[in-house]
DNA sequence: GGCCCACTTTGATCTGAATCAACTTTGGAT
DNA sequence: ATCCAAAGTTGATTCAGATCAAAGTGGGCC
């Protein structure tokens, strides 16, 4: 069964079972740090992992902690967030199933870490993995390209925060989410479920809950999308949303 | 002689001669992607590499154009930046002495690269150069440190673009210089370049020139910084500058 | 030396999003 | 079924920074 990536928090029934997965049957076996791994190196994988799971709400990790595993995300959607003094707060990553926690020769991590959906990690204590690391190059590759895929996309988002409008902003965010479930769904539904409340939406695209409330109602009213529920919608009109993005109309294709 | 980071570009004379500096004399051997090389490897390089010079301004990559070499950094300042369709436009990273551009696996590049100021790279082909990676493992252990270097660099700066005020945002980008150019002027002086425009800085903070001038005027007129020329000023009071950023106080210190 | 153009500063006004403030909806606990 | 807290919506007002506009300033070049 094909699950989208935003629906198992609704299920947490699911996640312990994941404990008893064989890392053969992973869910995220083709797109982990394990992912160019061959039987072999599955087998030592297995002997070293254990899962975790978080509630929604959760924290994971607090900033300045010692970061004595790595780890897999399996299952749910977890944030990564800076917060100021004062309490502005900006997510500054947002995690889906298959990304990686953790970086290799770094003890501290310089952002909290919270599970925003109910969240099942495979975690793999911080030395022997490090040393897998040492000894398997296409495991170190794997994490390098993981790394190179979170710098685009972190300065896709500096480019959103530095220089779009509100509405552009939640178009793009919601443009993402439509990306992201095609990669699972078989393409037709545009049911769309948030993974997040309208603050969380907010500390990621740089707003504040008030103004991502209202744009959603704007591009409601409009006809875009139709809520059917505040956590789920439907997509009415891809043309005006991807217009709305502000972004190329040609996804880079050459003309 | 320690040059400062930001020094070069004054004096363009001294770039052509980097076409005959050995690896060993090198201004960035010790921080760049060659850092942990060896003399054997050090002499593949000398036999790989080939210096190039772009003038202040100039474009030194097109977004979407073929990648066909990588290269570090030697001297000066480089920028990559992202526009929209209507001429918006954010920095998404600035580049300095030592840092790579290029990645392993990837042929196209997302973002303009363009020379800020007067630009020496020590350039390499791509192929052998990703041939030299797969085969040298310290290699590719130090451009997966650059690249996390950046990764932590980006999330700083969402930080920035998200929620700090155009105060905050110019008492940052003041502050990150004078810890920059610590690392080569030996502490003691505080008397800073700048190597952007106006339209440049406000570019790298989503602000506007006008709104970035008047956040100079203002700190000029505290008494926090103090303009001897337009490109250059002095730290009169180092406390409000940090006070100002809006970040921690205690840099990250255990309390 | 003087002219020109790119860069910068400063002022006046406008506006999008923040802030402040009710009020409504929803889903879970009892 | 009812209550309650958390989440979300909507409206009124404010304000930081954008935009529009007009002068300064200085470095490079003939």
């Amino acid at each position: 069964m094909n699950r989208g990536f935003f629906d198992l928090d609704q299920d947490t029934m699911a996640i312990p079972s994941f404990s008893r997965i064989k890392c053969s049957d992973c869910p995220i076996r083709h797109r982990a740090v394990c992912a160019r791994c061959d039987t072999d190196e599955l087998e030592t994988l297995e002997g070293m992992k254990s899962y975790r799971s978080y509630a929604a709400g959760e924290v994971i990790l607090w900033r300045g902690e010692p970061l004595n595993f790595v780890a897999s995300l399996v299952a749910g959607v977890a944030s990564l967030s800076k917060t100021m003094e004062d309490g502005r707060t900006q997510m500054v990553g947002l995690l889906l199933p298959s990304d990686f926690i953790g970086r290799p020769g770094r003890k501290l991590i310089e952002f909290d870490v919270t599970a925003t959906t109910d969240v099942t990690l495979c975690c793999f204590d911080r030395k022997p993995f490090e040393k897998l690391v040492d000894e398997t190059p296409h495991v170190a590759q794997r994490l390098m390209e993981l790394a190179l895929d979170e710098l685009d996309a972190a300065r896709d988002w500096m480019l959103l925060l530095g220089r779009k409008s509100a509405r552009e902003k939640i178009a793009t965010f919601i443009d993402m989410l439509v990306r992201r479930s095609q990669g699972t769904e078989p393409l037709a539904n545009t049911v769309i479920r948030l993974p997040m409340t309208r603050d969380q939406i907010a500390n990621y695209l740089g707003l504040t809950l008030e103004t991502v409330s209202r744009q959603f109602s704007a591009l409601k009213k409009e006809g875009v999308v139709d809520f059917t529920d505040r956590r789920q919608f439907e997509i009415k009109d891809i043309v005006a949303l991807q217009d709305a993005t502000g972004d190329d109309s040609d996804g880079g294709v050459l003309s």
